[in-house]
DNA sequence: AAGCTAATGGACACTGTGTCTATTATCTTT
DNA sequence: AAAGATAATAGACACAGTGTCCATTAGCTT
C-alpha cells in the first residue's frame, strides 16, 4: 500500500482496481491477469497502477486484507454457541456461499496457491482458538482441520445444489469426529 | 510429450531437463524458474526443449506422470493389511519423507497450486479405492480427509524432528476418527 | 485562489516466451 | 561401415509483459 487513503481520487482508483481485479479473476482466472489489462478494465492508466501496488500481487493481497476483516465479522455474526460446532463457521460459510464463483476461481484446480494458503491460515487461526477454548490446542490438528476445511468447501461449493449449511454440516460431521465433540 | 522414448539422445535430454527441473525448484521454487535458466542448467540449448514440451508446464506435468507410478508402487510396498489404517498411507509417507524439501518446495507456501491440485485428486483416489472396499464410498469424506493429508503432510514435514511415521500415525489418528475404523 | 498531490500517456530498458531455419552431431538400421 | 533418419544447436525474430521515469494535466483541499 503505497499510498494512504486520503486523497478521493486515490481510493476511487484503488475501489476501480479491487472490482477490475475480481471482474477478471471471474473472467479469467488469477494467472492469466495481465496489469495492462488490469488497468484497462478499470479505466485508469496503467502508470497510475504503479502509483498504488508494486504488482499485481500485492493489489490482490490488498483485496483479501480487506476480505479478512469481512470474514471475522461474518464468523462472528452467528456466534451464539452451538455445542459441537466451531462458532466461526457457519458465517465464513455464508459469506463463501455468497461469492463462491470467486472463491471457486481462487481455491479451485491451478492459480491462487498464495490467496489459498492465506485463507487456509486464517481458517487455522480461527480453528486455533476455539480449540483452545476446549484444551485442545493442537497445531497439527488446526492444520489438517483447515485443510480439509477448504478442500471440503471447494468439492461443496461446485455442486450447484449445496448450500452453505450443507458445507457447515458436511464439516462439522467431519471436525467434530476428529476433536472428540461430544 | 512431443517426442517418444526411442532415440537415446532424446531420453538423455529429458532426464538432464528433469533434473534440473528438480535442482531448480528445490533452489527457488516452481514460480521462479525460466525456461532460459532450465536449459542452462541442464546444459542443452533452449530451442532443444521445444522440441521435447511446448512450456514448463508441460516437463513438469511429465514429471508429476513419472512420480504417479513411483507413488502407487509405494503405496503397495507396505500394503499388508493393519486395521485401522489406509494401506497406501505408509508407502507415500515414506516416499514423501525421502523427499521432503523438494515436497514442500512444491506444496508449501505459494507455487503449485497445479501440483498440489493433482497430488490432493491422487490421494483422494486411493482413499476412495479403500473405502470403498469398506462399504463408504462418499466423495466428501475423500475430498476431506486428503485436504487435511497434505495440509498435515506440510505440517510435520516441516519439522525436523518428525518421521515418515509420525505423520503415518498422525492420520491415522484422525482420519480413523472420521470414517469411524474401531 | 494557491498549493499540493494524484492521474495521465508515452517512452524506455529489460526479461521472458515461443517459433523457425540452416547447420551439425549422433544414433539406428541394413 | 555407410546411408538415411532424427535429434541437437545457435542464433534470429516478433511479440508480450513488467516496472520505472518524466513532463504535463486535472482536481482535491485548505
Amino acid at each position: 500500500m503505497k499510498n494512504g487513503n486520503k486523497d478521493q481520487r486515490a481510493r476511487r482508483t484503488r475501489g476501480m482496481l479491487g472490482n477490475a481485479l475480481i471482474e477478471l479473476i471471474l473472467k479469467q482466472g488469477w494467472e492469466a491477469i495481465g496489469v495492462r489489462e488490469l488497468c484497462a478494465r478499470a479505466g485508469i492508466a496503467r502508470s497510475t497502477f504503479y502509483l498504488h501496488f508494486s504488482n499485481k500481487e500485492e493489489l490482490l493481497e490488498d483485496g483479501f486484507n480487506g476480505l479478512r476483516g469481512t470474514i471475522r465479522q461474518a464468523a462472528s455474526k452467528h456466534a451464539l454457541r452451538q455445542t459441537g460446532k466451531f462458532r466461526f463457521v457457519e458465517g465464513i460459510a455464508d459469506h463463501i456461499f455468497e461469492n463462491r464463483k470467486l472463491f471457486l476461481a481462487l481455491m479451485g484446480g491451478n492459480g491462487g496457491g498464495v490467496v489459498r494458503e492465506k485463507f487456509r491460515k486464517l481458517i487455522s487461526t480461527l480453528l486455533l482458538e476455539e480449540l483452545k477454548e476446549l484444551g485442545e490446542s493442537d497445531d497439527a490438528v488446526a492444520h489438517f482441520l483447515s485443510g480439509g476445511f477448504i478442500s471440503l468447501a471447494v468439492f461443496i461449493m461446485a455442486r450447484k445444489k449445496e448450500s452453505a449449511r450443507d458445507f457447515s454440516e458436511r464439516f462439522h460431521a467431519f471436525a467434530g469426529k476428529v476433536v472428540g465433540f461430544t
